[in-house]
DNA sequence: AGCACGCCGACT
DNA sequence: GTCGGCGTGCTC
């Protein structure tokens, strides 16, 4: 049939749709082949809806179109409305984060989008304001709203309503009447900005000195990388603060990272102290509209300061000038399910794509940046004294080989050495308060059958189960499957054999009441009986001195400041010694130093015992003479023996799934099939240390390589050689952390 | 990550 | 005879 051409044919280039690559954020190999609508074009980073199966999902055009997928079978991407768009330098980031873990780039992706909801055009709201038009009719509650509404400010229905005290029908005929008028609010009150200059503080010489560094830092607009290395309480936060300031004046936008533990208000109260607001907030239990809220304010660039855990760096700053880590040695940068990546490093690698400084901070570095900042590669700023008149504690050791209680001692501590006791006795006569830290929850962690040697363990985990007396139950730290506390021997069955293994806080906490029967205290761990705010109770119980002993775990090791606090008790110093883990030393200086850290803080002196069966041991001895420096050099120099991070590359690959055989064949297989390289050692497979976690038989391989190798393209040739049948999970980690 | 397709047990 | 369990595989 013949058809009249009722148009002109649109020009030839409107007629070509042009192809792109869509990175959507889900773990696909790469980036799908996708049309974008006659005469539209997009950049990289530019926020596209793509069409995929029989639903949409929301995508970034990442790049030029691969082209290996037939033309007709293209679909057609929308690109957003509003365009917004990921900063391209993000867009790097993703890319190089995604190429680092061996993830796919979609994985990485998903995380800088999880904002759901952000991307939708904003919510239109319409509020009213007092118009010139003087209604016909007037109404007592007419013109109370009017009176209200007087005042010129922009109010909702509702709102209006509920402040003149009259019905919406009310609102909504002066409106019909035209006596009030629509305005458009933003869907969201902007965030209120940060004042560089609200209330600078006055540093002291060391302090001014790191700060004119950092600040230079800020000014220069270039990458650069800083160790800000103080004590405790030496102002480490004032003195970063000031670089934040600069950046502000710049303005460029500042991201800061903490661990979340570390997250509090106490410390968005001090930001608030020094820039008028507090900060905005990046972190896992934001409300969904928070988030939006955040995640949009970031994208304009009106959030200029973001304070958050280690997900926020993915968050698409446009004018990012500064980042900061903040106790930058904390393993919880680690995140480990999932995509797996070091949150501190990729910070460093997003400030060098952004091409601004970068701040790590923290009392007790990691070995990694303390070599750095050694060989030169990072700048090293020390803040040598405590801030005000406080001292470093004293810190002293107790070798438990000797020092207990005679055999034929009237009342015998377990947990609690005499040199322990008395000091408590003396802090408790001179009304000041201690603290005990032993980094273990519940009552006992091991239970033992007396009969027949049998130990209880998790039937979905190999782990022990831990006794939590309080809530009468034996659990699992690993899966958290939990059991009614036995009275009878599941194998045996003789009753009345069962007996609790080695200490946790409670059981510490038990022997402390019996000792001090009128002291007063309190047990602070994660897991107290009613739940975290019992914790925060504790420790306000505390602050207040309500409580003269607070016996703790990690949870009380760091950030609180407790003036009166002029004793701490580390009930065992050895525990997380050296069991083959690399970073075990490392990690018990850290910790030790840290909870030493918490005593006499004030115009008071501490005192620090640490009860140890190894009092020779080089971290005890580094504690003890307070030479933090010669444990790092000794640290370095066996990590370099050894060829360990940062001198060697180590990465692992986890074999994992409810099928142990399947497991096990697999990780066999992929042993095998390790290509030889030079300078590259693959261990293993061996069972890993949890070999049975949740369920899963979990298998470990280890490869380690020379500085200088290419791990990635070694593992990518490795792992791309082999078929893994979907019941196993390969996970690879990029430098491991932690070794189970 | 969704969602469909597909092949084996207890029911209207 | 179906309804539905979740294993495997695909989505430009």
């Amino acid at each position: 049939m013949m058809r009249h051409r009722l148009n002109p044919a649109p020009p030839p280039e409107l007629l070509q749709k042009p192809v792109v690559g869509v990175l959507l954020p889900l773990p696909l190999a790469g980036a799908y082949d996708y049309k974008l609508p006659p005469g539209v074009n997009a950049a990289r980073g530019a926020l596209v809806a793509a069409p995929l199966g029989n639903r949409e999902v929301l995508g970034a055009v990442w790049g030029a179109a691969e082209g290996t997928v037939g033309d007709n079978r293209l679909k057609v991407a929308e690109p957003l409305e509003g365009a917004p768009a990921l900063p391209p330098k993000l867009c790097d980031f993703i890319d190089w984060v995604a190429d680092y873990t061996l993830n796919p780039p979609g994985a990485i992706l998903a995380m800088a989008l999880r904002s759901r909801g952000a991307f939708e055009p904003e919510a239109r709201r319409i509020a009213y304001v007092r118009g010139s038009v003087t209604p016909p009719r007037m109404s007592a509650g007419r013109a109370r709203a009017l009176e209200i509404a007087a005042d010129g400010l922009a109010r909702s229905v509702t709102g209006l309503a509920e402040d003149a005290n009259v019905s919406s029908a009310v609102v909504r005929g002066l409106i019909q009447a035209g006596a009030l008028i629509p305005t458009d609010l933003p869907e969201f009150a902007p965030f209120p900005q940060a004042d560089a200059d609200f209330a600078a503080p006055e540093l002291n010489g060391d302090q001014a000195r790191a700060a004119t560094s950092l600040r230079d830092a800020v000014k220069a607009g270039k990458f650069s990388a800083t160790l800000l290395d103080g004590v405790t309480g030496s102002g480490k936060t004032e003195v970063y603060f000031e670089a934040v300031a600069e950046a502000l004046k710049n303005g460029r936008q500042v991201m800061i990272l903490l661990p979340e533990i570390a997250l509090t208000v106490q410390f968005l109260e001090r930001f608030a102290a020094r820039f008028g607001v507090r900060p905005c907030e990046w972190h896992s239990d934001l409300s969904q509209k928070e988030r939006r809220r955040t995640y949009r304010a970031v994208m304009k660039g009106e959030a200029r300061v973001v304070v958050g855990a280690r997900s926020s760096l993915f968050l698409p700053f446009p004018e990012l000038g500064l980042v900061i880590v903040d106790e930058e040695h904390e393993q919880a940068f680690k995140q480990q399910d999932g995509a797996i990546y070091h949150a501190r490093d990729m910070a460093v690698v997003r400030a060098r794509i952004e091409d601004c400084p970068v701040i790590l901070a923290s009392a007790t570095p990691s070995l990694e940046s303390f070599v750095n900042a050694q060989s030169g590669r990072y700048t090293h700023l020390t803040l040598a004294s405590r801030h005000g008149i406080a001292e470093l504690p004293q810190v002293k050791l107790i070798d438990l080989r000797h020092e207990r209680d005679a055999p034929d001692a009237e009342k015998k501590a377990q947990w609690l050495s005499p040199p322990l006791r008395a000091a408590l006795e003396k802090v408790l006569a001179a009304n000041e308060q201690a603290m005990l830290f032993l980094n273990r929850r519940g009552y006992a962690p091991l239970t033992l059958c007396e009969a027949c040697g049998h130990k209880f363990t998790c039937p979905h985990c190999s782990a022990w189960l831990v006794e939590h007396k309080y809530k009468k139950r034996l659990a699992c730290h690993q899966c958290g499957y939990e059991l009614p506390m036995p009275t009878q021997c599941p194998q045996c069955n003789e009753t009345g054999t069962l007996i609790p293994c080695g200490p946790g806080v409670e059981r510490v906490a038990e022997e402390f009441a019996a000792f001090f029967p009128t002291a007063r205290y309190a047990i602070a761990s994660s897991d107290t009986m009613h739940g975290p705010a019992e914790t925060q109770a504790a420790i306000r119980a505390m602050a207040k001195r309500e409580i003269d002993v607070l016996i703790g775990t990690q949870i009380v090791a760091k950030g609180h400041h407790f003036p009166q606090l002029t004793l701490v008790g580390v009930v065992d110093a050895d525990l997380g010694g050296s069991d083959g883990d690399l970073r075990a030393r490392e990690r018990t200086f850290q910790l030790l130093h840290q909870v030493s850290g918490r005593a006499g803080r004030a115009e008071k002196p501490g005192l620090v015992l640490l009860q140890t069966r190894n009092p020779e041991d080089a971290v005890m001895q580094a504690l003890a003479k307070g030479d933090r420096d010669g444990f790092y050099e000794q640290e370095r120099q066996f990590r370099e023996a050894s060829q360990s991070p940062p001198f060697g590359r180590l990465a692992a690959l986890v074999i994992s799934g409810y099928d142990g055989d399947a497991v096990r064949t697999i990780a066999k297989a992929l042993g095998k099939a390790a290509p030889n390289a030079r300078d590259i050692k693959v261990w293993g497979p061996t069972p890993a240390f949890y070999a049975l976690l949740r369920g899963q038989t979990r298998e470990r391989l280890l490869v380690q390589a020379a500085r200088g190798v290419d791990v990635q393209a070694y593992l990518k040739a490795w792992l791309g050689g082999i078929k893994i049948p979907a019941a196993v999970r390969v996970t690879v980690d990029v430098d491991p952390v932690s070794f189970f």
